[in-house]
DNA sequence: ACAATCTGCTAAAACGCTTGATCAAAATTG
DNA sequence: CAATTTTGATCAAGCGTTTTAGCAGATTGT
């Protein structure tokens, strides 16, 4: 190589793979501003196009061309450093996968983290000890803004210590020693919903089959179902509720018991055991909903409304849970009153509740999925 | 100020509030430098326990102390930052939500990202274009490792140009003309599998109803059962395979045209479909598996696993796939031969086939979940 | 015509951490 | 005991940004 390496003229040569260099390192912000011959400082000025800068149209235009000639990406990371926060949102949830519920929460967390320009890291811990400790410890070395600490059905859960190093909500899920912030379903309200489903359609004697295993759902949705009874009048038969294993099976079995209490509708605990349920009065050739209207909870999409008749049921509100979680953790909601934020669980109408059965066949409730 | 401000002994002072100061701003490597008495570079190396660095054993312990003491965190930003690489895998989603299958694919993901340092950044796109692009770009501007791309079903998928910015590996879907890397389900082992469950207990004349909508899952299915037929010994049928719309009131339309075909063991699409067969075959008052041995797909946990009787099917491996995934893209597995890695879709037998018909009652075959 | 103001841009110090180069002191050697 | 090696720890540069302070030149006001 000779000296005279300045002989070519000094501008802007063909640099770089003409568009997209995949293989080489990532193209920095200096780089950049070389490319297009300003500092550093400039281009990060247009970039983030900061509202007071003063930037001449002719170098801001050719900024943005080296730009996209380099294919120029932020490096968030360093953009993070600086600013001292991430932009991170941590989720922890006990079972991603054991469960279609699970899916929602992440789905409703990551729109509305999304949505403030946050971004959702997950973490399975299949609810064991260490691999919770252990998704902590990630997230908070990731300076994540907060933490969504989230169980796949509503119960009392304990707050790990390690949440308390940053911002957290629960989610689907209470501490019931301390007031943590936290967001769960309205099982009073969904218990009162799936009941007036039933009375809307003119039933006075109805079955509440309820889960066996305790739960907050097993004492809310009674609840509900009583304070809906109450509001129409009638009297609360502790005959006609009876609990039975909150599956298939259970509800396959409780049809007996069923039968035995000459009603014309029930409120299963939940869809899995409607679905036995039905097939336990179908043996029995009885039909539904002429013989039997029937409301389930959870709304189980992959049952639910493909089951036949499709099942009448109230929707766990599990997106809005997510979403609220990170309003709640932003600051975006304030929780009003209690620390603990209900989420009302909208009511599913489908055809196992048939048409009023004192108006007749003419009814305008009866709706299909 | 006057000048003399080390007036004060040196010594270590109580530093900060005793334990875990919540509410101040991250404790950094500096300040547990300063407790501790040494460099930051110690403290670096300390934590990080170097293995070639020379540390007395004093200085350690004092470094650890001081660590717990202040609760030190180290920031992975800005440990990513100067490493040049961050420990973020990316997840992009066409359906979170919609189905729980996702939710498997995520578990899986996660799982084995963890086992190698890495975490899951998930975005969900609902499929839509430009959210799709967003959290492309927003992975890429956090310098993920790689990006994994995902479809709830398996399908021919096109690959948004992003994704070339960085190592990428399609999950559930392919692209019919790239050489990307790929995991998809192995539909033809699968479709074998189904048909071999129904062999083994006897039978020879079995029906496969196949889906009304093209998909890889339809060709390759079909392909499955006509060499597991063909294994078997057993001459294809053209007449005992035909569609249904792949879901419960598909099934439950096709129980007509099954009857006609003279068969003693049906293999369904799906198990969605298999649930609304169940219910057309028993309004036959045909039971299951005596009258009609069925075999499902997909084995959807919250249905196959809990049907009157349990029902037998494939599962898809979904898990595996995330899992896969996440091997593929950081180069632990090698793909071997094609791009397109096949994972094995493993049978689940339960108890809707019923024992062997050749044999009786006492096949060991039969299991419960 | 000269100060005051505005415009367009840059220098440089952080942010919290890693790491190769150094360096002083202590331990080992011949 | 001087020369060498080992040990224990520090220096300082750098990772890719943001941002405050500031500087030169152009434009205005009087």
């Amino acid at each position: 190589m000779t000296s005279e390496e300045s002989l070519t003229e000094p501008e802007v040569n063909p640099l770089h793979p003409p568009m997209t260099p995949r293989t080489s390192h990532p193209v920095t912000m200096r780089e950049v501003a070389e490319g297009a011959g300003v500092s550093v400082a400039t281009v990060s000025l247009v970039v983030n196009n900061k509202k007071d800068a003063r930037i001449g149209a002719g170098t801001r235009k050719r900024v943005l061309d080296t730009i996209r000639e380099l294919g120029y990406r932020p490096n968030a990371l360093a953009k993070n450093l600086v600013s001292g926060s991430s932009r991170f949102i941590g989720l922890v949830a006990d079972a991603i996968a054991t469960t279609p519920f699970a899916g929602q929460i992440i789905h409703g967390a990551q729109d509305e983290a999304w949505k403030h320009g946050f971004v959702l890291l997950v973490a399975n811990t299949e609810g064991n000890e260490p691999a919770e400790k252990d998704a902590i410890s990630m997230m908070l070395e990731h300076k994540v803004r907060g933490i969504l600490y989230s169980t796949w059905f509503h119960r009392p859960a304990e707050i790990p210590a390690a949440l308390h190093e940053t911002d957290f909500v629960l989610v689907n899920c209470f501490s019931p020693d301390s007031d943590a912030l936290a967001v769960v379903p309205d099982e009073v309200h969904g218990g009162r919903e799936a009941t007036d489903i039933l009375l809307r359609k003119g039933h006075r004697r109805i079955a509440f089959i309820n889960a066996t295993i305790p739960a907050p759902a097993k004492d809310g949705r009674l609840q509900g179902y009583r304070e809906a009874l109450e509001s129409a009048g009638i009297a609360f038969d502790p005959h006609l509720v009876f609990d039975a294993f909150p599956d298939q099976e259970g509800g396959y079995e409780a049809v007996e018991e069923l039968l035995k209490r000459d009603v014309t509708a029930v409120f299963c605990y939940n869809d899995r055991m409607a679905m036995g349920l039905y097939d336990g009065l179908k043996q029995q050739g009885l039909s539904i909903p002429e013989d039997m209207a029937v409301v389930g909870f959870d709304n189980q999409e992959v049952i639910a409304a493909h089951m036949r008749p499709p099942l009448s049921t109230v929707a766990l509100p599990h997106y809005e849970l997510g979403a609220a979680g990170v309003r709640l953790l932003l600051g975006v909601d304030e929780p009003a009153g209690s620390s603990v934020v209900k989420i009302e669980c909208p009511p599913v109408e489908r055809d196992s509740v048939g048409t009023n059965i004192l108006t007749g066949p003419r009814s305008r409730w009866t709706s299909t999925t």
